[in-house]
RNA sequence: GUGGGCGUAGCUCAGCCGGUAGAGCUCCGGAUUGUGGUUCCGGCGGUCGUGGGUUCGAAUCCCAUCGCCCACCCCA
């Protein structure tokens, strides 16, 4: 019979790596709360109907990427590609947006239908943050200050910041067409997929990769000068803001984003050591999302972290992931100390909550149960046999070094453990 | 969806101008029946991804197919 595997692009994250992917949530959590930010939990799968109006018709997400099935009544239902509609859509549906702004933020699983690489995944993760009904470019900053002091948290070098303003969506529309105008002037150097993306999406052509059309799009209308008067000043504000904080970041003129809501601030913090997805957060400004999706007109800004991409950046980082081995590994041998093994051991979990401590009181023989005690990687080996049993004591070897051992009153053991726990976690 | 690379033991890989499979690590046992890790000795483990073709004979050559990886595309 054939053994069955993950989906294609789903991937196990093994007990070997999950300390890292605590390390990222626990750090999330804490700096998101320093901002008053709050946790929501939305559900995994939505109807289809809210990410084809949030997301976009047109959309690769939306044409080709989700994926889309329908339920027992017959309703089209789809597992998030993402989570800022579902957040929005909650937002809404529960009315917390009457007459305030709500900071929310979201850490869950999203799924597309891609082909996987290296940082591509058919099931990823994402932290998701969103900031409901604010207007101006504060709380923008607000957004990229909160990603700086994730990264710094994390010890995380080597991430740019580039910024972008895409206007509103009238500015869009207009810049859109004196773009197709541009590049059908110049049909005969774009490269296939250019030509194809000149009627579904023109917008993305500026930041293709193809080496050859680099002169070409350098030399194309950039939507920064093209902005309404209440769009320049918003984007001015804001890099007047993160200058003020000294935040660097670079202007990137043919920064677009490939989701239909943007309006005004874009922006992507990048890295080189990621091959060729090396956006590891991004997100921007949707004032008209909101309404969108049915919701009173309200101005909104987010972002969404790609956890694979910040995980890999974090192990190939300096700096050891938390110590889960155990403290001690306590092995029972002979029938009277097998029945009793658990009793102890609870009773030094009791006085020592932080203890690491693993029991072993099931079939096996002492050779054999000394070798489970050193994979375990325990410093210290707690050893109940027949004598110990009969006499009320256990004997204590030390796994590293020369393995000493020495025996002691149980009465002792607290203060034993408590010792070799020393400040550990 | 398109392109390239790769599929041999649990893991990392060698063998590939055809002659019927090997190493290191891991694992199991013994030296050491109340002592692991080190050392020594022995052992288990492979329809060579799958199916077909060529051949007296295929891990090796050819075709197809599946899987993994990387890239395009797209994005976190």
């Amino acid at each position: 019979m054939k053994a069955i595997q993950a989906i294609r692009g789903m991937k196990d994250i093994p007990p070997a790596e999950t300390p890292v992917w605590r390390e990222l949530e626990d750090a999330a959590r804490a700096v998101l709360s320093g901002y008053g930010y709050r946790e929501l939990r939305p559900p995994v799968v939505e109807r289809t109907e809210l990410f084809r109006r949030s997301v976009g018709e047109a959309t690769d997400i939306v044409e080709k990427e989700m994926y889309t099935f329908d339920d027992r009544s017959g309703e089209s239902l789809s597992l998030r590609p993402e989570c800022t509609a579902s957040c929005v859509r909650a937002a809404v549906e529960h009315g917390w947006l009457r007459g305030r702004g709500q900071r929310l933020w979201h850490i869950g699983p999203m799924f597309r239908y891609e082909r996987p690489q290296k940082g591509r995944y058919r099931q990823f993760h994402q932290l998701d943050v969103e900031a409901l009904g604010f207007p101006g470019p504060d709380v923008d900053a607000e957004l990229i200050l909160i990603g700086e002091r994730l990264w710094r948290r994390l010890r995380l070098g080597a991430l740019r910041l580039e910024l972008n303003s895409l206007g509103s969506r009238a500015i869009q529309d207009a810049f859109r067409a004196r773009l197709v105008e541009y590049l059908t002037r110049h049909a005969s150097s774009l490269d296939e997929d250019s030509r194809r993306r000149l009627d579904t999406n023109p917008l993305r052509i500026l930041d293709s990769k193809n080496p050859d059309m680099q002169d070409l799009l350098g030399a194309a209308p950039r939507i920064v000068d093209c902005l309404d008067d209440e769009s320049r000043e918003h984007f001015e504000g804001l890099q007047a803001m993160l200058e003020a904080s000294g935040v660097a970041f670079s202007v990137n003129p043919r920064l677009v984003r490939g989701l239909d809501y943007y309006t005004r601030t874009v922006f992507e913090w990048v890295t080189d050591e990621l091959g060729a997805q090396g956006a590891v957060c991004g997100g921007g400004r949707y004032d008209g999302l909101v309404a969108d999706i049915g919701g009173p007109p309200t101005p909104a800004t987010g972002f969404a972290v790609g956890l694979e991409r910040v995980v890999a950046l974090m192990q190939a980082r300096q700096g050891a992931a938390s110590d889960e081995r155990p403290h001690a590994y306590l092995l029972a041998v002979g029938e009277e100390a097998q029945r009793t093994a658990h009793s102890l051991a609870e009773q030094l979990r009791d006085a020592l909550p932080r203890v690491r401590l693993v029991v072993d009181a099931g079939p096996g023989n002492f050779k054999r149960k000394m070798k489970n005690a050193d994979r375990s990687e325990a410093p210290l080996a707690l050893i109940l046999g027949e004598d110990e049993a009969r006499e009320n004591r256990i004997t204590l070897k030390e796994m590293h070094g020369d393995g000493g051992q020495q025996s002691v009153e149980r009465s002792q053991m607290v203060e034993i453990l408590r010792g070799h726990i020393g400040s550990d976690d």
